[in-house]
DNA sequence: GAAATGTTGTACTGGCAGTACAACATAGGA
DNA sequence: TCCTATGTTGTACTGCCAGTACAACATTTC
């Protein structure tokens, strides 16, 4: 079931914006079988239903970030530099895909309940960020925080949000700038944060005006 | 249609835990009027059917979620402050309703295409966090951003997903415990960032250890 | 050239959302 | 008290659509 010629894999794509626009509820596989100029029948032949059409196309989606992502981080710079470039391959895949992605952020309870994805999700979006921050400790270009953990996901979501955003409102015309744009924003949010430099309760101040 | 007596509106939660598990597609009807004692006759004498049960569900959510985050943004401290508090509020209100919002997660698709969920998902979620941003620039909490629209949409992604994640893996006999470690660990993130106290370049040192 | 594998049209089935409607309950004003 | 509005509920029905069955046809492979 993982054997989908090419051809039919192409092909499928086009199926990508009527679910991503209508969700995969309000698509008939008729629609889909219009759409993409694949029969019905043969739709059959190859995928398990509807959630099958779904499932190999957010799994080709996941795929893709992760493999960016991957390369991203395995360059021998330091944590935090990584993660910078992470989040910048993580926005460009997902900018170029804007209708997988909504399609994605629209069916994501189904997503989350297909077996497979649930943890493609997990290893395309989540675990490299948890992994870097972990090496920015010990490498020290990033912070020691209290809640490894939550910090991580909140990161995750900061990005992934904001792909999701820019996919969605992206000006389909000028797609890596918006992806620069966001992850310039993210980066600068991520670490350095938002607080002016005095510290919490004020005692010491940072610098000077 | 928004007269729904109290008893009925009541016993309608009892049908949230089943959308959060299976999905709204996943749940019949039957199963709904089942699960909540209402009838199904009675169901769409009030509701717009399966649909209606969501968007009353997710309706009230939001409008719970917009109203603690509205008392806590509203007290006369410094945006700075009143983002902490944002942010506690709504991950207190999320991970007090954990099936609420798994159903909202797994049904975002179709909340977002329910016409006043949208907005509503907007000015509970997103509004209050870029609201703040602009008035901590503006009282000198805050530090002014490059793309506020951007950073603003990260802050509600950073928040929103941590309090998904939150309110699906919750140890539900503990919530409030849950609710105050996430909320520190996103304020830490968000507000003091990441990076080791070194500007990008190393061109200066902020602090001496 | 024959067997295996893939492709496709057509026709059918079953499940379920939503509807129709009649019978019954309750409230509240005259 | 009776009469009318409004709400409540069981039952039976309709229509849509996902998924299946299958036979006919095509292509590949050896």
């Amino acid at each position: 079931m993982r054997k989908l010629p090419a051809k039919l894999a192409s092909q499928l794509y086009g199926a990508a914006e009527l679910i991503a626009e209508r969700g995969l509820d309000g698509t008939k596989i008729d629609d889909i079988a219009e759409a993409t100029g694949i029969p019905k029948a043969t739709i059959y032949y190859h995928l398990d239903g509807k959630n099958g059409v779904l499932a190999f196309l957010l799994g080709d989606l996941l795929d893709l970030i992760a493999g960016e992502v991957g390369v991203a981080v395995s360059t021998e710079e330091d944590a935090r530099t990584r993660l910078e470039a992470a989040v910048a391959a993580q926005l460009g895949v997902m900018v170029e895909h804007p209708f997988l992605c909504r399609a994605l952020v629209g069916d994501l309870g189904r997503a989350t309940r297909l077996p497979d994805l649930a943890e493609a999700l997990r290893s395309a979006f989540y675990q490299p960020i948890e992994k870097l921050l972990s090496e920015g400790v010990a490498d020290g270009s990033l912070r020691q925080v209290a809640d490894p953990g939550a910090v991580a996901m909140s990161v995750f979501g900061a990005i992934t949000v904001a792909g999701l955003s820019a996919a969605v409102e992206g000006s389909s015309t000028e797609a890596s700038a918006d992806a620069a744009r966001f992850s310039a924003a993210i980066c600068e949010l991520i670490l350095d944060g938002l607080a002016t430099r005095r510290t919490r309760d004020d005692h010491e101040s940072g610098e000077r005006p």
